[in-house]
DNA sequence: GAACTCAAATACAAGTATGTATTAGTGTCC
DNA sequence: GGACACTAATACATACTTGTATTTGAGTTC
């Protein structure tokens, strides 16, 4: 089948995504610092001149990196929430997206790059912000459809508490990816289980 | 009065410390990819070649930097746990060490660069992973500790459940801190005692 | 206080990044 | 199919870093 000729846009969004793809592997391999803009438009298979025709700088793409993964888990989530399961099976659902995105990506370092230099970097910080708060609404939203479920109060308020869900999640994984010798992937779902459960389950009210 | 004359052991020792603090600071500012050697130097009030002198390199000098972290750290939780005072007074004095510890320093900025640093370079994850299970040997302790004091079972290995209360304190303070509207100090005090009352306190066995 | 030793400064040699300014080569449109 | 428009390549100027090799100068010792 002959490749199709590309429209000027289609070529160009092309190139973005490319470059997006380079830049994800590359930034988590090397840290944001240390991957250099000639690094990942050469992974991506182009020069630095199309970066800068793309983007305006490194920060730039990589707040459009981050953009992207943010919205292909939020459609994940979205998928199993709109689909009205029970229970049991919302929780199964979860877990199934959950070790997807844990399995085939190396995301998580890059949400830990972001928010290393969220913290330094003021204009960077509104716009990693933004991402995070729709992150953790996402979240809180669900913590009320459960404990709805559960015909039970959250013990808390669940925007407070995604953020705590956050925090032990990504937490987790990085003791788990970085030793896992140490804490093997059992022992990790073991922890949130046990964790998750005493909170928002056995509990009365 | 005079400053006293330093031997030259003191006097080396001095500028490893200040070269240390300057590190501290620099890369909790700028990130450690993105301080240099010679910047870090120059604020301790020296020039590279006292760098080079001092530390065989950047990498070196980090995990020095973390280790005096982790053993003030390690004193300070030490010190409470001989103490053996009560259920209530241990959770105040723990709660003041965590508030110490949390005013005056960026060091948490440090550690999730560190665990970033971890991520990525064997070398130094070795040495890095070693520092964080010390850590989390203390904290498992701690929750030994803690749980019989309360005549309870943990509700798990307290060496996983130690990484769980890592993972959740270093997640919720980057929050916090970076989004401090978003996630006020009591939000994040609460969000914290819900989980920790609701895993460790309020459950049968 | 002179010889010696070691910490820190200086000088030097590469290597690598960024960003802009200009050029080449294709889609696009009449 | 020829002029135009825009994407990506190239060329260029500049600025940093790192690490080593050498020198200076201050503690130490006899």
């Amino acid at each position: 089948m002959p490749r199709k000729r590309l429209t000027r846009e289609e070529s160009r969004d092309l190139t973005r995504q490319r470059l997006l793809d380079a830049a994800a592997v590359l930034i988590a391999k090397k840290g944001f610092a240390a991957a250099s803009v000639e690094d990942i438009a050469a992974h991506a298979g182009y020069t630095r001149g199309a970066f800068y025709s793309n983007f305006t700088s490194k920060t730039d793409l990589f707040i459009a990196l981050l953009k992207r993964d943010h919205e292909d888990m939020h459609q994940d989530l979205q998928q199993i929430l709109s689909a009205g399961l029970s229970i049991e099976d919302t929780q199964r659902q979860l877990t199934l997206c959950y070790l997807k995105a844990y399995r085939d990506s190396n995301n998580f370092a890059l949400w830990a790059e972001a928010r290393l230099l969220a913290l330094r970097d003021g204009r960077f910080r509104a716009r990693f912000s933004a991402l995070c708060l729709e992150k953790r609404d996402v979240i809180a939203y669900f913590i009320t459809q459960f404990c709805a479920l559960m015909k039970k109060n959250p013990p808390g308020p669940a925007a407070d508490l995604a953020f705590g869900t956050m925090a032990l999640i990504d937490g987790m994984r990085f003791f788990n990816t970085c030793m896992p010798n140490e804490l093997p992937d059992e022992a990790a779902q073991a922890v949130l289980g046990t964790i998750f459960n005493a909170t928002f389950f056995d509990r009365a009210g």
